[in-house]
DNA sequence: CGGCGACATACCTTTCCTGTATGCCGGTTG
DNA sequence: CAACCGGCATACAGGAAAGGTATGTCGCCG
């Protein structure tokens, strides 16, 4: 509720605001109005939006009510004595641009007696690692996690497809796989992501059509100008469009392909620490708007 | 949130805090307990319920919070200037033993700055004062409003029988209409208060009962162990029950009757100040928990 | 005066909260 | 020591509140 107002005075309008709050303008046009209904009093002249004088006092007073309780969280868990220990996360290459940072700078932020022990990886050896207890927490798409662990969704998105600047389908808005008939699918080699792999061509496949595969010797984000030029495309959860280098188009993809899902898991019997972690890096997807879709399927703890 | 824990320190169990709150227990519960899985740490030892090391911590801080949430509302009320001017109110004097000193406590708490003026009276009066421009509100039951006044529910309850403490059922927990069959229903004078005699005559006959009425031509709350000696009953608001003398007992009504309706009224075009008297009722009757039935039918502003 | 950008309104869907019913555990008592 | 009882936890269902989608309306600007 006072967040929705900081967000309006920060923004200067409503729709930048509820853009910044993963949520659209009517809701809080509604929100705002309801308050100002509640107190009597207009927060925001319109058309322009602005704060009003009371407005003004309001904003400010809130944010220090905010404020406090972000701090009664903090006095509480050094109180309780959790924000200590170490947690061993392991994570895949793909998250390591977008996802990844922001959990490592939350857990900076709130946790900084917890020390986060991070190991990036490809699937098949992050899933080894964690077999051989090694690890406290995995993040990735479709890992093979030991059997009895937990997990959460921590992002859903669709894919899209990626081709190179001078790919006769580099300026559409979207395409079908139809009209990449024909065309190599570029793919990391499967021993990287054994499930990951599988998932992607499985789904490709219930569509009916056929696909080539050439599986790239190099995976890497970074190098993909050299092997996208002018034809053959990749697919990628649509988050990944952001770190990729110039040269390269991401594309909607028409056909209606089951949402690829980022998932955070953990062992059971966790330390203070490592559930600290995992309640970090969901609290996180939450601010972000990740979670869109809805949850998951099996083996969830809400 | 912070108050279900603050409720839960306070009154020392969850059942007690659940009934300060007004609601159960099992939900207070579940709040807590997803509280504490979202902290990460455990605010309350069970059996017995007592307060953790870090739930004292936040039990202090939540407090600090609250306040400046209620502080944030009063500064942007004082900024805006809206906490002048007057409000004439006109209430039954049914209402002036517990509903209204709450709303004159509550006014005077978070609004020293408006002069409420109060007309204690009956409908009949009430209603010619409104209609002749005297008065902004309007408190009462199945009060005749002016034609294009708002108005909204502020409590809903069901009727007891109120007999001396000489009468045959007197030591009776709950009682039904047939076992009142041949006894006189004491009521004050229909001329006080039309719509409400009306109304309660009406849904007692709706039953298929016949009742013999004898108006009492001394109204008032103070003097019923005169006229309630060992004979006659009364019907009276479940709520009137706690200010009643002594030598008289207050019995369930075992009949499905209607409940009765409390509602504030207030004529359209309000100046800040009214619209700040009536907002406070409607906010201390939530706070009260007057309000566990669904609101009303026609008028409402909510 | 017509088009556009931005907030308001209407309506529907979904989520979360609360109530009801019931289970379970610890403490107490005969 | 066993069985009862008081009090918190769990399961499930209904309803209010929050968010999304579609569309209206108002200023502003050309």
């Amino acid at each position: 509720m006072m967040r929705y107002v900081i967000a309006v005075a920060e923004a200067g309008s409503f729709e930048a605001a509820a853009e910044r709050l993963h949520m659209t303008q009517p809701p809080l046009s509604r929100q705002i109005r309801d308050l100002e209904r509640e107190l009597g009093v207009n927060l925001f002249h319109r058309r322009p939006t602005r704060l009003t004088e009371a407005g003004r006092v309001f904003v400010e007073a809130a944010r220090e009510v905010l404020a406090g309780a972000e701090q009664a969280v903090e006095r509480t868990r050094r109180a309780a004595g959790v924000d200590h220990g170490a947690a061993r996360v392991g994570y895949t290459v793909t998250t390591s641009f977008d996802e990844m940072p922001k959990v490592f700078a939350a857990m900076r932020a709130r946790h900084p007696g917890i020390r986060v022990e991070a190991r990036e990886a490809w699937d098949a050896e992050l899933t080894g690692a964690a077999a051989d207890g090694e690890l406290d927490v995995l993040l990735g798409r479709h890992l093979a996690v030991p059997a009895e662990w937990l997990s959460a969704v921590l992002r859903s998105e669709e894919f899209v497809v990626v081709v190179g600047a001078g790919h006769r389908l580099a300026g559409r808005a979207g395409v079908s796989l139809r009209d990449l008939r024909g065309e190599t699918l570029r793919f990391f080699p499967r021993r990287f992501a054994p499930l990951y792999y599988d998932r992607v061509l499985a789904s490709l496949r219930s569509t009916g059509e056929e696909f080539d595969v050439w599986e790239n010797p190099l995976p890497g984000l970074r190098n993909l100008n050299v092997s996208l030029s002018d034809s053959g495309y990749m697919l990628l959860p649509r988050s990944l469009c952001g770190q990729l280098p110039g040269g390269i188009a991401c594309l909607r993809l028409e056909d209606r392909l089951p949402p690829i899902e980022l998932r955070v898991s953990w062992q059971r019997n966790p330390s203070p620490a490592v559930m600290t972690l995992v309640r970090t890096a969901r609290r996180v997807a939450r601010r972000e708007g990740w979670l869109t879709a809805a949850p998951g399927t099996a083996r969830e703890q809400p």
